[in-house]
DNA sequence: TCGAGTCAAGTTCAG
DNA sequence: CTGAACTTGACTCGA
């Protein structure tokens, strides 16, 4: 039987509590970081005791939690004053949690861009992950869970460009953690990608279902050695729309996840449940586990 | 107070 | 050519 950890992300179901207060560009001065940011610490030790509470062991961050701190008109020594904060904040989690905490930005991260600019703006905002959870003292497992890109037409010469921009910037394997899409690059691509860059591969099954490939699981279990718990997305699809995250998980999809685990003999995996009920989704996953063991 | 429209950013593809 | 989707909803405005 393998151990599962079940992981949620960015607010509460009921959509009341946020790591992912914000405000518009327009009005960016240090008083409404502050008043976001916040915010954004008093509802991660709200999740936080959430999950306590439901017995889940893995929580994404979102990336708003500090707005704008990567943005050009951000003035770095704001980060300074936050600081202190984060690093408090960051003993509390200790003292007080067992949990894992890793990011995940958003799609306009691309390591892979053929424009300079892209590249540039996407290292920055990584730069940005990394240091909250270096000053939050998350230990290594605190992955940093990113997708390859574009295509742009080609996509040999667009995974070289993925990987020489990783490897002219070392920095980055420290947190990185790489994931497939549904649509451009499949498990197989990415896990290939991942040997050679020795980053973890995040492998999520609703992409993999959307954009399927052949690949062996162990190798991407492989893929983890040394850098925390072997972790993996499960969402369904939405009802009527495609690739839409549903609101719950079905369990069919949970026991398709498993049975691909199963065979490996791995002992313990990390699951982010990424369904718009987020802790009740898992609630009602668990149950039903309990009903099928019965 | 609430629903609708909008929001920093890239890229792709359905329609 | 446009809008919507991915990461995630949160904010803002006007009725």
């Amino acid at each position: 039987m393998i151990d599962i950890g079940f992981g949620t992300f960015c607010t509460s179901a009921d959509g009341r509590i946020s790591t992912n207060h914000t405000f518009r560009i327009k009005n960016l001065i240090f008083e409404k970081v502050m008043e976001s940011f916040n915010a954004n610490l008093r509802d991660l030790f709200r999740l936080l005791d959430l999950c306590k509470k439901e017995g889940i062991e893995i929580f994404r961050l979102g990336s708003n939690f500090i707005p704008y701190a990567s943005h050009s008109l951000f003035k770095q020594e704001w980060l300074s004053k936050i600081e202190p904060s984060l690093i408090e904040a960051g003993d509390k989690i200790k003292q007080n949690y067992n949990i894992r905490i890793t990011m995940h930005p958003g799609q306009f991260i691309i390591l892979n861009s053929p424009k300079k600019e892209v590249l540039e703006n996407s290292l920055r905002e990584l730069k940005y992950h990394f240091w909250v959870l270096d000053t939050l003292g998350i230990g290594e497992d605190g992955i940093v869970i990113i997708h390859i890109g574009g295509v742009y037409g080609d996509k040999k010469r667009a995974i070289e460009r993925f990987i020489n921009n990783v490897n002219e910037n070392k920095w980055l394997k420290r947190r990185l953690a790489i994931e497939n899409d549904e649509k451009m690059f499949t498990a197989q691509e990415v896990l290939a990608i991942a040997k050679t860059l020795e980053l973890p591969f995040v492998f999520d099954l609703l992409h993999h279902k959307l954009n399927p490939s052949s690949f062996p699981m162990e190798e991407i279990i492989k893929t983890w050695n040394g850098k925390g718990i072997p972790k993996f997305h499960l969402s369904s699809m939405g009802e009527g729309k495609k690739g839409i995250h549903g609101e719950y998980v079905n369990f069919e999809d949970f026991i398709e996840l498993i049975k691909m685990l199963r065979d490996t003999g791995i002992k313990k995996v990390h699951l982010m449940i990424e369904a718009k009920q987020k802790e009740k989704a898992i609630k009602k996953l668990k149950d039903q586990i309990v009903i099928r063991n019965r």
